[in-house]
DNA sequence: CCGCTGACAGATTTCAATATCTGTCAGACA
DNA sequence: TGTCTGACAGATATTGAAATCTGTCAGCGG
């Protein structure tokens, strides 16, 4: 049939990314949307009600495709702490791949998160429920010490702005920054721990 | 005498920063000093080598007295888990109420922060430099256990960025900004103490 | 019918001409 | 003599007209 020229949610996603990837945000429009996919930009409109919630809609595909490897550690079984720091270098290490890799998608989605877009927004609030996962395992093993959960995974979350906030993707490349995470990490594991080891 | 005619770097500094708060950062000119001034631009450049070192020196006067009071708090000598906890909320707080008092040097410093200048760095060693004195106070008194006080002032800095540094400025209105502060505090410091209560 | 097109109005962006600014310096002025 | 001025060249910013884009919708074609 003619399944290879129906004209899909999914199709348009594929060729915005790729359109997005090209041109970057500040360039992409529509029209070039369209054009990719050798449609009418009205019909692009059938799809998707504006420009921003087709924007929105590949961040958040590339924001799942990233959380992917996270969302597998924080369901994983073994030592919390072990778990939580590799969890969080993971973290760490995709984000800079990602800049690296990536640079226009990085770009679209710094500019999403500086518009504090509702898209980021669920994908911190998915993060932090992944570090809460964690730390509760971690409470059940006996290894953490936590009163709220939820709030100290908040907290653990905020603590790393740094080494996951694309405002500060320029400074993840410097020399000493290896350093400054252990030294981060280091202190966070600390204030987890049962206090009797 | 003519004192009150004489161009000083201080007069100078002075006009800049009427200047750049009545036009912000993006529309202040050198032109518009020296006018402030009632002389030339020309004299302004005898003073000051271009506009980048005026505005640097107008952003060290600004934060050297924003930072004034928390000298003082690092210079103290009560408990040093309550000072800490003090000293980060005050330096939350100046920066909050700079945000909201002072918008056009606020953006002035975002500006001067996002292009990573010298002053900048300087006046964050110095922070880090404070955060040290009070750890190290504590490993003193008995109550930190501390390894490496400089590394683990640094994570301790790192670790708030999301409260002081500028790129987060929109959030800090947020009403559960107070709550997730508690969390992060709580956690840092329980991260710090010694290990048998 | 149903999905797509293409013309359209209003908003936004581009682009090039124009104006302003930065930084220098020879010379005025005291 | 030492400070300040004002004209200047090259860089940067502003402006407004023209081009393009977003989002809508009446109507075409299958």
């Amino acid at each position: 049939m003619n399944e290879a020229v129906v004209l899909t949610p999914e199709r348009i996603l594929e060729a915005t990314e790729d359109v997005l990837r090209r041109f970057g945000l500040s360039k992409a429009t529509v029209v070039d949307v369209a054009r990719a996919l050798d449609v009418s930009h009205g019909s692009v409109y059938r799809h998707f009600p504006s420009k921003a919630s087709l924007r929105d809609a590949v961040a958040k595909r590339w924001l799942d495709r990233a959380n992917e490897p996270l969302c597998k550690l924080a369901a994983g079984d073994g030592p919390a702490p072990e778990r939580l720091e590799k969890w969080l270098r993971t973290a760490f290490t995709i984000k800079q791949k990602k800049v690296c890799d990536d640079p226009e998608m990085f770009a679209t989605y710094l500019a999403l998160a500086q518009d504090a877009r509702e898209v980021v927004e669920a994908y911190k609030d998915k993060q932090v429920d992944l570090i809460a996962k964690i730390l509760s395992d971690g409470v059940a093993q006996g290894v953490f010490e936590v009163d709220n959960v939820k709030a100290t995974a908040r907290a653990v979350f905020d603590a790393t702005v740094r080494y996951h906030h694309p405002a500060h993707a320029e400074e993840w490349a410097k020399p000493e920054c290896p350093s400054r995470i252990d030294a981060l990490l280091a202190l966070l594991l600390r204030g987890l721990r049962v206090c009797k080891p």
